[in-house]
DNA sequence: CTTTTTCCCTGGACGC
DNA sequence: TGCGTCCAGGGAAAAA
C-alpha cells in the first residue's frame, strides 16, 4: 500500500525525467479515475502542458503545470504509476523477452505490459507516464492553483519529515483524544502521510501500544512517537518503499521494507527487540501488529473529577 | 463534536 | 478443475 516513503520513491524517480517535458496526450481509460471530474475535462486540460514540477503531499502525487494548474494522483490501495520508456531508445519491446532461470527479479517488468491501465500520458520525448491500478480506487484530478491549496488543505495536516512535526504538535493534536493511536496516526488531517505500514513500525519504534488512547501521551510519548515516525519513514525511503502487495516504483522495481518491517506482516514471529511473539489485533478495521511486550498499554486518563461549584 | 462502521473494488488464497 | 466465500485497506460518507 503506497504510503508516504513509496510515493516519495516515486516523486524522486519521476522529477529529473519529466520535469520539463510536454504532455502531448492524456488519455482515460476509466472514468472512475477522474471522479468526480468528467475525463474529457482532465484530457483537455492535461493536453499540451509542460510540466514543471514533481511535488508530493501527504500521499498525494503532484504533477503542477505551466499554467499554474497541477495533476493531482492519489494511488490509494494498488495504484502505480509507471514512466515507460520509448522503444527507440533502447528498451526492449514488450512481451519480447523469455524468463531464464536466474533472470533477476527486475526482468518482470520487461516481459509484461502493464495491466488495468487507467489512464495514460504521452510526453514529448517519447516516453510514457502510466497509471495503473488493480483495485480502481486510485485517482486523478485537474485543478487550479487555488482550488489546490483549499483540496490538500481540507484533507492533510502535517507533513511529517519537515519541522513541522514536533513532540509539542503531537501533544497539541492529541489532547483529549479517545481513540486509539493507531487511529490517530492513520488520521490524515493530523499527521499527513501514514498509512497502515508505517503506523504500526513508528508505534513500535516509539514502544507505544496501538490500543492507547492519543489522549494519554505523556511529553516524552510524544518525543518518542515523534522520532519513531520519522524513523519508520525515513527507513521505508531508504529502502525504496515497502513492496508487499501490488506496489513498483516508477521504473516498475520492488522496494526492499517488506525485509526490515519490525512488526508489521510478522504475527507469531519473535520480536526482534526482545523475543516475544508479535501479536496481531485488528483496529479501526485494520490489520495492526505489535509487540506485546515492548509496547506497553497506557492507561485512559480519567477526567478531571470536577467538583460542582457552588454545591451545597 | 468525536468515533465507528460501511462502502467502494478486484485478484489471490482457501475450502469443498 | 471449478465455484463460492473471505480478505486486504485509503479515504469518503454514513451511522452511532
Amino acid at each position: 500500500m503506497p504510503e508516504l516513503p513509496e510515493v516519495e520513491t516515486v516523486r524522486r524517480q519521476l522529477e529529473p525525467a519529466i520535469v520539463g517535458r510536454c504532455i502531448e496526450a492524456a488519455e482515460v481509460l476509466d472514468e472512475r479515475w477522474t471522479q468526480p471530474m468528467p475525463p474529457s475535462e482532465v484530457e483537455r486540460a492535461l493536453a499540451g502542458r509542460t510540466i514543471r514540477g514533481v511535488g508530493r503531499r501527504g500521499k498525494y502525487l503532484i504533477l503542477s503545470l505551466d499554467d499554474g494548474s497541477a495533476l493531482v494522483m492519489h494511488l490509494r490501495m494498488t495504484g502505480n504509476l509507471l514512466l515507460c520508456l520509448s522503444e527507440r531508445d533502447g528498451q526492449a519491446p514488450l512481451g519480447s523477452m523469455e524468463l531464464g532461470a536466474d533472470d533477476g527479479p527486475q526482468l518482470e517488468r520487461a516481459v509484461s505490459e502493464p495491466r488495468h491501465v487507467r489512464a495514460r500520458m504521452r510526453l514529448d520525448d517519447g516516453s510514457e507516464l502510466l497509471f495503473a491500478d488493480v483495485r480502481r480506487f486510485g485517482q486523478g484530478l485537474v485543478l487550479r492553483g487555488r482550488e489546490l491549496e483549499g483540496y490538500l488543505a481540507a484533507r492533510l495536516g502535517l507533513e511529517p519529515l519537515s519541522e513541522a512535526l514536533t513532540a509539542q504538535e503531537i501533544a497539541r493534536l492529541a489532547a483529549g483524544r479517545r481513540a486509539p493511536l493507531k487511529s490517530f496516526l492513520l488520521d490524515q488531517i493530523g499527521i499527513a502521510g501514514i498509512g497502515n505500514i508505517y503506523a504500526d513500525e513508528a508505534l513500535h519504534r516509539a514502544k507505544l501500544h496501538p490500543l492507547s488512547p492519543a489522549g494519554s501521551l505523556k511529553p516524552g510519548d510524544c518525543e518518542r512517537l515523534r522520532a519513531g515516525i520519522v524513523a519508520a519513514l525515513e527507513a521505508g525511503l531508504r529502502m525504496g518503499g515497502a513492496s508487499v502487495d501490488d506496489y513498483r516504483d516508477a521504473r516498475g522495481g520492488r522496494g526492499t521494507m517488506q525485509d526490515e518491517f519490525l512488526v508489521h506482516t510478522r504475527e507469531g514471529k519473535p520480536c526482534l527487540r526482545c523475543g516475544t511473539e508479535i501479536t496481531r489485533v485488528v483496529v479501526a478495521g485494520r490489520s495492526t501488529y505489535f509487540c506485546p511486550s515492548c509496547q506497553r498499554r497506557l492507561r485512559r486518563p480519567r477526567r478531571k473529577a470536577r467538583r460542582r461549584i457552588g454545591a451545597r
